[in-house]
DNA sequence: AACGGAGGTGAGAGCGCTCTCCGATCATCG
DNA sequence: CGATGATCGGAGAGCGCTCTCACCTCCGTT
């Protein structure tokens, strides 16, 4: 349609107010130590040519970028597909325009994407990372710290192979989540607790099962079944647990999801919940824990706050790092609390 | 950690390898018209010294970004929380990658983050803009047709206010999709045929419905109740149509959402789906279609694709562009077939 | 009344890259 | 064996911006 309109530079924005390029820039970026009618003629000039910076010319000198890379790892459909990961995007994405900031977003899925992941960090197209880096195995972690780049993680990630010095995440608190949940059925009267765990090359199912075990300290190691948050996961571990521990009063399982599925296969078997088997989730995800049947008593933790904080560390840590070094602690890992939200399963 | 790298330029590469800054240049960008041990010398400089062009200088001078906007008006949660656009983005995502295009996503919420993204698109900051523009009044395109910013939409956009010329988009078959589904429960012999709608505001909403109606040419108008593409609005629907048309003997709902959300309302009345009511969703979303009880019949659209084709389409219209305004058509819409899926419901 | 010092403003040098000339180089043909 | 293209490589001019200086007002001081 509209042919490519010949854009305003700053060198016309100055022509028009009849000043030098340099007081354009000047007004342009904060208006400090200009004079008032001066940054008004400029202001008028801007708006009249519809002047807009170029954002290349003045990240070429500048060496900012205003832009932040999203990383997701997504070796598996589960996670893009469920909303936890939407709902984190929005808080980040809030935190950034408020910023001023651009979101660039970097899916990616298997080995060699890995690499181009890392070669477009590491060549310096954005000011930092956010990343969520899913599994325990993960190279990309590794890769982000060899580039350089600041980064900030979503969930704690795995660091068994590598340096966690310097290296900052948000995540909840899966593992005190998993203890109230558990506290919360014990305060109910149940004794034979289950624990359906997540895919445990996850460090928040990891955490989970941890917070699971901190209370049952000797729980009959039957009782635990290991899952894959997945609702047919959930499923075929409620099987196990119903076969080998047919006295089972309670269940705890990982997510929501994994929870419905063990609903399922309760209402199944024949059981009330939580008359004869209370059960308890993690994550509340609304489209899921309020519509089970009964509706999901679970462990809320607000994920888009996750986000929004993390890109808050991110910049903070930006502006650290652009201020020469300065003073101030280097931003540190947060981790948000959780609650318990009581339904009807337990 | 790291101290800022000095990063290799251009220059230093030329030095390195003997050549000057131009015959580099022409490797980076292709090779072509540099002799073969040149090129060769010309990669093992690049090599040893790690160098990354500067995405930023090369943009100033080329006016390309390789770089795409995903613009993503997100009034209501629901949106952005199902996986319809997540798996969306995951296709733009690969296409975009296969490509070397960024993706920057911005995400919208209320009036004034519009105006932020007109400016944004204006600016020139990214090469084209995939645009998610999901309700009938929405003043996104609009803003973006004025942007001058080659567009590709995502499913049909509403241009009752507007210049349809030139718009291009990528759709489902909503409508086609839609009399397939209606006529799947007239060939079980159902003849009360209900329709809860989704969100009338949405072109797929008010496609899905043309679709039914093109089937029911003469329905009886209380058959057809409005939804809002979410379970509990699926509920409320249901209810009523229950109490106006006790006789009913089949459900088309607009979504899947919905339709689980009419299915406990069946359930709860005593109905039993498909003997006593037939339902049929549509999307045929995994984690809802395969998990209802009964499971879900329901309309397949390949969202992932929807998603690849739209980022094939823009990019394809960039490289005419780019081709000074070369010969071949215009990228035109395309809207993609719809298979029907039956499951246990209808 | 002259002078030092702020505080404003402008000139100009790049940031790292692409791309257009042009000159150099080589093979080929008369 | 020399002229003639065709091809390859290099020099250099910017792309639009920021930022350092140097300059130039204009004020307050002595």
């Amino acid at each position: 349609m509209t042919d490519t309109a010949p854009r305003p530079t700053l060198e016309a924005v100055a022509a028009r107010a009849g000043v030098s390029r340099a007081t354009v820039s000047r007004v342009v970026n904060g208006g400090d130590g200009v004079r008032e009618p001066l940054v008004e003629r400029v202001r008028k000039a801007v708006e009249e040519l519809g002047y807009v910076p170029n954002q290349a010319a003045r990240s070429l000198v500048t060496r900012r970028h205003d832009a932040v890379a999203v990383v997701v790892a997504e070796p598996e459909t589960r996670v893009f597909a469920d909303p936890f990961f939407a709902l984190q995007l929005r808080g980040i994405s809030k935190e950034l325009t408020a910023y001023d900031n651009q979101l660039v977003l970097l899916l990616t899925e298997g080995r060699d994407d890995h690499a181009r992941v890392g070669r477009y960090l590491a060549g310096g197209h954005v000011d930092g990372a956010l990343v969520f880096s899913l599994h325990l195995d993960d190279p990309l972690p590794g890769l982000i710290q060899h580039a350089g780049v600041p980064t900030v993680f979503g969930g704690r990630p795995d660091w068994s192979g590598g340096d966690r010095r310097g290296v900052v995440y948000v995540d909840s608190d899966n593992r005190g989540g998993a203890r109230d949940a558990v506290r919360h059925l014990v305060g109910l009267g149940r004794t034979r607790i289950a624990h359906i765990t997540g895919a445990l090359d996850q460090t928040s199912a990891v955490d989970r099962l941890d917070g699971y075990r901190d209370v049952m300290v000797d729980a009959d190691p039957r009782l635990i079944v290991e899952g894959d948050f997945t609702p047919a996961g959930g499923e075929r571990a409620m099987r196990e647990l119903l076969e080998r521990c047919p006295d089972l009063d309670a269940v705890f399982a990982a997510n929501d999801l994994t929870a419905a599925g063990a609903l399922r296969v309760l209402r199944e078997s024949g059981r009330r919940v939580p008359q004869d088997v209370a059960v308890v989730g993690f994550d509340d995800m609304l489209p899921v824990a309020e519509q089970t049947e009964p509706s999901l008593t679970t462990v809320r933790q607000d994920i888009e706050e996750m986000g929004r904080l993390m890109a808050r560390l991110l910049l903070r840590g930006l502006d650290r790092r652009a201020a020469e070094q300065g003073v101030g602690a280097a931003p540190s890992s947060v981790v948000l609390p959780t609650t318990l939200v009581r339904r009807a399963s337990a």
